[in-house]
RNA sequence: UGGGGUAUCGCCAAGCGGUAAGGCCACGGUUUUUGGUACCGUUAUUCGGGGGUUCGAAUCCCUCUACCCCAUCCA
């Protein structure tokens, strides 16, 4: 990760920093405790606590508990649990929103007494039904008009309980006819009755995350608010009220991010619960859940999670990742820190006849590329087993494995080959007896014997057993929709897989690799001595496998999407005229016309610098363009500029005093400043060069410098002339003639 | 349908007017006592579509399209 580019949090993290709008930078975690986190929580922990470690600042961890019927202490366990094993520390103690419940209370009594706030006696359904819907504005409640006297002395009595549940809200009051849903008078506070798993029954009243998340980031300092796309709408209360209490700055901001998405999987508490709900899975750490709790037991190590967090990186986007990607994580972390050891899932007795007696082999735990040392004594004998896959008496092409007419390499031991295949009475395989070559162990190998492969075994006798517990991809579709979409195979349960003795005896690590299986972690919570128990963190990459598959499979490349052309709104009847005159007499282009012919503004702005300098064509073109993107942000008098010196712009252009490069530079600082684009022009000095050697020079220097890129231009690669235009022009602070430079370029290119 | 967002390779994702980064996946090849790893190479003449501005556009302007979010006393 040499060069990677900083998201758009961490770019506007570093300009507030430069700008000096924070002395540090303080973010938040702000989970409900109300369910176990997954891996999008991951996700925004690696953002919050990674921002506020990289530049110094702190990240807070705050149990969102504004709702007492869905939350509880285990969950809050949970939380805590998942960003320690993540490897984060949160500033302080953890903290509460329900411990701000009094400020909080204070802050809606200063909005009643500032007539922004009432509160509300329609029912529930009233309410929304009041509140209209995304295109009809909603109306306002009449209890909105209850006096400052009133409203206090109903929220207090609210307060202490005095009302049933849904009897009284107290709402913000905004506007019902806001084209933002959220901001059509808002709740900022229920009544509950039931006890808070932390407050008790202190109190009857609960704030409603609209109304608490702002002003709990604003009491604990927050700088920058990070939560997922679904807030957006929730930005303008977030503002709003921050405003409208005048509270004292540095003030938060709320900033956006897309959540994550897995395939093959469910991310949301709700489908999560759904799960455990229909006994699909055990509970919330069941290793097929993408909870930190069950990805941490599967055998998910923190960094691996934390990797994956960074390669997918932040944007604004949904998007839907890769399970593959979450894999490679997983196998590239591992791949460089577990033993390697022998198991055999379904074992078939090969009995070598030609040797007798017993050994223990030395093996290294870990193959030749990873730089870890480690040894076990591997017990060897006549009886082994082998995995039943590793034998085929009939092989496809290409089989590297035992035949009875191909040898292979046990690994760490002697090379054997099969000599006689015994069946049961259905035909079935039972037993291979096999010879070896006594010349050809492992490490003093002089048989010369070429294998192709080299397999598992574990030695008859020693081997012990163990479960293993094969772990799979949750759902059967890509974008699962229900529980119809599960994977029956999900979990498969090997109950008598045999591994090597040391693993058990020894117990170097919790993790290892079994050879050609996968990673496997012991299961921290079922395994014991009398029973081991595995589970697969991953299988290895299977290129045989694949190649397999490949062989029976079509391709089923998706349709490239039809696109629809929709209409354009058709103009009116002004429009229309003036469309016909700009075009016609003006003699602009169609698109020109047509821009300048349905906006008001534009229009106005075009035809009063029209006034100072009549050149229609360059006038429309820089007004559609650049003035346009202007008053798109700012209203028409907020902008800087003047249709004068607009045209001033022009007529510089027009005489080649500067080129239109230079023009929109100039324009940029006209937009920032104020100032007349003559007087930038002389103040910088940024008339443009037109004297042909001079450019010349530049232009044969820059190639001569650049020898790579010429021999690119003649292997054909047109879109190269760009980066010499470019460099040309850069060297000579952008004031070459670009036409010229174009002209010069390709010449003394095609010269060469 | 009003408002707010988003569109760059099969999946993520850089790019902010001057040579279309990178990772995953896939595909070849080399090394290998793991059909693993590592390494080398291949994979976007094109950035949702169409126009326009410009010497030059993924980037600026216009327009169309598709998808996501908002009408819980959830967060």
């Amino acid at each position: 990760m040499v060069n990677r580019s900083k998201d758009f949090l961490r770019r506007r993290v570093e300009e507030d920093l430069e700008l000096d709008r924070y002395k540090k930078i303080v973010t938040r975690f702000p989970p409900e405790p109300n369910g176990f986190p997954h891996i999008g929580h991951a996700k925004s922990i690696s953002i919050n606590f990674g921002i506020a470690k990289e530049y110094g600042g702190e990240c807070n961890l705050r149990m969102d508990d504004t709702n007492p019927t869905t939350e509880n202490i285990e969950f809050v366990e949970a939380l805590k649990d998942a960003v320690e094993w993540l490897g984060f520390r949160w500033s302080g103690d953890v903290r509460y929103t329900s411990d701000y419940f009094l400020k909080l209370y204070n802050y809606a009594i200063r909005l009643i007494k500032m007539g922004k706030a009432y509160v509300d006696s329609l029912s529930e359904e009233e309410i929304r039904e009041y509140r209209g819907t995304v295109t009809k504005a909603g109306k306002r409640s009449k209890y909105a008009n209850r006096t400052i006297e009133e409203n206090l002395d109903l929220f207090n009595r609210m307060k202490r309980g005095e009302f049933r549940e849904g009897e009284h809200v107290l709402r913000a009051k905004i506007d019902m006819s806001s084209p933002n849903m959220k901001m059509r008078d808002p709740l900022l506070y229920r009544i509950k009755n039931g006890d808070h798993f932390r407050a008790k029954d202190k109190w009857a009243i609960y704030p409603m995350y609209d109304f608490a998340h702002p002003l709990s980031d604003y009491i604990e300092g927050v700088t920058h608010s990070i939560c997922t796309l679904e807030f957006e709408n929730n930005r303008d209360i977030y503002n709003w009220l921050i405003e409208t209490l005048e509270l004292e700055p540095p003030r938060p901001y709320q900033h956006e991010f897309a959540r994550l998405n897995i395939n093959y999987t469910v991310m949301s508490k709700r489908k999560i619960l759904e799960l455990i709900d229909n006994k699909i899975v055990d509970s919330w750490d069941d290793p097929r859940l993408p909870t930190i709790a069950g990805l941490r037991r599967r055998g998910y190590t923190a960094e691996a999670i934390l990797n994956f967090c960074e390669q997918i990186g932040v944007a604004k986007a949904n998007s839907t990742v890769d399970i593959a990607q979450l894999e490679f994580s997983i196998r590239d972390d591992l791949n460089h820190k577990v033993p390697r050891v022998m198991s055999i899932f379904k074992p078939l007795k090969v009995t070598i006849e030609n040797y007798n007696g017993f050994e223990d082999i030395n093996a290294s735990y870990y193959p030749h590329d990873v730089p870890k040392e480690g040894f076990r004594k591997l017990p060897f004998s006549k009886e082994i087993y082998i995995e039943r896959d590793d034998f085929m008496e009939n092989p496809p092409k290409g089989y590297y494995r035992l035949t009875p007419n191909q040898p292979v390499r046990l690994k760490y031991a002697y090379i054997i080959s099969c000599q006689e295949i015994i069946k049961d009475n259905s035909g079935n395989i039972v037993e291979i007896k096999a010879k070896y070559y006594p010349n050809s162990k492992s490490g003093s190998d002089s048989s010369g014997i070429k294998v192709k492969s080299a397999i598992q075994w574990v030695e008859a006798n020693s081997a012990k057993e163990i479960e293993v517990r094969l772990y799979d991809r949750l759902f059967k579709k890509e974008t699962p929709e229900g529980i119809d979409d599960i994977n029956p195979n999900s979990l498969e349960i090997i109950k008598n897989a045999l591994i090597e003795p040391a693993v058990i005896k020894d117990r170097v690590d919790s993790r290892f690799q079994f050879e050609r299986h996968g990673y496997f972690f012991a299961d921290p919570v079922e395994y014991s001595d009398k029973r081991p128990i595995f589970n697969r963190v991953v299988s290895l990459k299977e290129s045989w496998s694949k190649k397999i598959k490949r062989e029976n499979r079509r391709d089923k490349s998706k349709p490239k999407k039809e696109h629809i052309e929709g209409r354009v709104a058709p103009m009116s009847r002004e429009e229309e005229i003036l469309f016909k005159i700009y075009s016609e007499e003006h003699r602009l282009n169609r698109e020109v016309a047509n821009t300048l012919a349905r906006d008001k503004e534009l229009s106005k702005f075009y035809k009063e610098a029209l006034k100072e300098f009549n050149n229609p064509i360059a006038i429309a073109n820089i007004t559609t363009n650049e003035v346009a993107r202007e008053l798109k942000v700012k209203k028409i008098d907020e902008v800087k500029f003047t249709p004068k010196d607009i045209a001033d712009l022009v007529k510089m252009v027009d005489s080649g005093t500067i080129s239109t490069k230079i023009a929109k530079d100039v324009f940029e600082e006209m937009s920032r400043s104020g100032e007349e684009p003559t007087k930038i022009v002389n103040d910088k000095g940024l008339r443009q060069i037109n004297d042909k050697s001079l450019i010349l020079s530049i232009v044969k220097e820059i190639i001569s410098k650049n020898p790579k890129n010429v021999k690119k231009f003649r292997d054909g690669n047109r879109k190269i002339l760009g980066f010499f235009i470019g460099q040309v022009l850069k060297a000579s602070n952008g004031k070459a003639n670009p036409k010229i430079v174009n002209e010069l370029v390709t010449e003394e290119l095609n010269l060469i």
